[in-house]
This record gives C-alpha cells, sequence and structure tokens, in this order.
DNA sequence: CCCCTTAGTTATGCGCCATAACGATAGAGG
DNA sequence: CCTCTATCGTTATGGCGCATAACTAAGGGG
C-alpha cells in the first residue's frame, strides 16, 4: 500500500494561481479541448495503430472511392507534402492502394484494400466511443451547436 | 498581369469530394478550428515573437507574481519538462527573471521584468485583435456559449 | 519543340505534447 | 545524525501536426 499521502494538508490549501487571464480566450480553450481529443482518441484508437490523420484519409477513401491525394488534401486541410508521407505509411501497411489515373500518368487514385476496409470497421466504432465520451454531459443540441460554433470560427 | 487563370473550366465543376464522414465529429471540426486560430494568432503576434505558449506564460505572470514553474505549468496545462525550456527562452531573452524560493532553494519563483511588461502590453493588444477576429460572426451569447461547451469538453 | 502548369515527393524546421532519466534540495524516520 | 524518500526542476529524446522550399515527372498550349 503506497502510504495515505497527505495531500492537501491543514496548512496549505493547494494555492490555485488566477487563471481569469486566459479562462475565456477562444485560443486557449480550444487547446485544452484539443489536447483533450486529442488524448481519448489516443486511449482508444492506438491499440488500432492510428491517429486522428490516419482515420480522417480511411474515411474519407470510404466515402469517395478513387479521389486524388490532392483533392484529399484539400478536404481534409492538409498539406499534400504532408499527405504523401502518411498515405506511403498506410500504403506500407496494405491499408490503401495508389493507382496511376488513367490517362493522366502524374495523379494517383486511391481506394482502400480489404484490409483498410477491415481496420476502418473497427476504426468508425471506436470513433463512435471517441465522439460519444467527448460529448459527454452535452445535450444533442448543445453538440449540435458547438459543432456549428466551430464550423464558423474555422470558416477561413 | 498574372494571366487570368481560367479556374473552374466548363467541363470540370471543381468536383468536391464527400466530407459528410468528418462533418459533424468533434475531434475534426476541433482540429480545423485550433488550425485557424493558430493561424490567426501567428499572422498578428509572429512580429512580436510571441507564440500562444509564450504569451499565455506572460499573461499568468501579471496575474501572479512570484508564481511557481511547477503551479505554473500545472495551471496551463503543459508539462514542467516543456515549461522549462519556454522559460529558458523568455529568460534569455530578458522578459522575465528565475529566483529561488527563500528557504526553498529548489523551487523557482517566476516574476516578469520591464521588457516583459513591455511586450506583454503589446501582446494583450494583439490578442484582443485576435480574438476579436475570431468571435467574428458571433454574438456576445454565441461566444460564451462556445467557451462553456469547450470548457465542458476539457473537463478531464 | 519549348515552356508553363499540374501532381506528387523529399527534406527540413517549428510548435506543442509526452516520457524517461537525472541532479539537487528538502523533509521525515530510524 | 544519517539515510531514505519525496519534491522541483532540467535534459534528452521522440511523436504528431503543420508549413515552406526545392525537386521530379508528366501533361498541354503556343
Amino acid at each position: 500500500m503506497p502510504k495515505p499521502r497527505r495531500q492537501a494538508s491543514a496548512a496549505a490549501p493547494a494555492e490555485a494561481p488566477d487563471l481569469s487571464p486566459l479562462d475565456t480566450k477562444l485560443g486557449f480553450r480550444l487547446r485544452l479541448a484539443q489536447q483533450t481529443a486529442f488524448e481519448t482518441f489516443h486511449r482508444t484508437m492506438s491499440p488500432l495503430g492510428l491517429t486522428p490523420g490516419r482515420l480522417a484519409v480511411l474515411l474519407m477513401l470510404e466515402a469517395n472511392p478513387a479521389i486524388r491525394q490532392g483533392v484529399l488534401a484539400e478536404a481534409l486541410r492538409i498539406k499534400p507534402s504532408n499527405l504523401t508521407v502518411l498515405l506511403a505509411s498506410l500504403e506500407e501497411e496494405g491499408l490503401l492502394k495508389r493507382a496511376e489515373e488513367e490517362g493522366n500518368r502524374r495523379a494517383n487514385l486511391l481506394q482502400l484494400t480489404p484490409a483498410g476496409r477491415a481496420l476502418l470497421k473497427r476504426g468508425k466504432a471506436g470513433e463512435a466511443e471517441v465522439e460519444r465520451q467527448l460529448a459527454e454531459g452535452m445535450t444533442p443540441e448543445e453538440h449540435a451547436t458547438l459543432i456549428n460554433a466551430l464550423r464558423l470560427l474555422a470558416r477561413g
């Protein structure tokens, strides 16, 4: 047994600093929220070898068969140069295929492999759980309002 | 003149992919929102040499004179090891001072220098502008609701 | 044919996050 | 007193997401 730990002793009431300069700043609150979101995601998904970026690619490939890399990059708001690396690792793991576009050997068309589809299925289940945990304590209306506010904020 | 650019030609109507699998995911929306927030911050603040983390430290030091590193790290949700590096660079630039706590030579008490206070003043003005831009298109109620939703999400 | 554009790739750096290993100081118990 | 443990901070290292610049390969218009 690891000894009782006096935790909050009589004298020192766990001096909490004044957080007011940051408390209502969108930038700060977004950072904390995303930190929580990422940690929650990681806790559930890392056993599957999935990161937010990797899952997003798989989801988009299912909804958009034979999509081009450039189109995918723009949709995900990822730079093509970074998408290249992401796709390379997914392809190495046999989760997707890159095939030259017919009549345009520059472009790569992407599609899931059976292994990719199988992983995606588990990823979707995990993500549903992650979203549930993140939305815990929110009503459906609050959830929808939050999504819309974030969409507005990121309008560009 | 850089040539008209046909942009969307007759044939190809700028094929927009199906984003529905990500459209209402909190994780995805948070990422985009934070991307926008960071870019907005950077645009205004980089001439001052400020990043979100650096400004957060300065703000907290003003509101909490003689705060300990560990307390600051916990408040900002930064690991002490990362805060060390952040503080080292701020101290090198003469923006703050680290002094041993009286009667406890392990602890460092932090305080702004005049240069730090001067930079903070400009940083606060810039941040007000950043927050204004981010909240553009939101009513004060929507803004408050968003802050509260983010707080709830990051409750931990 | 030459040139410019498009599509993707490679390399590199920054910001933030996390862990592990460590040095130094303080405090408690034998 | 002396040792053991806990606290405070530092160093080193790696991962993830983002950005830029420089490059190769391929298409297409004059």
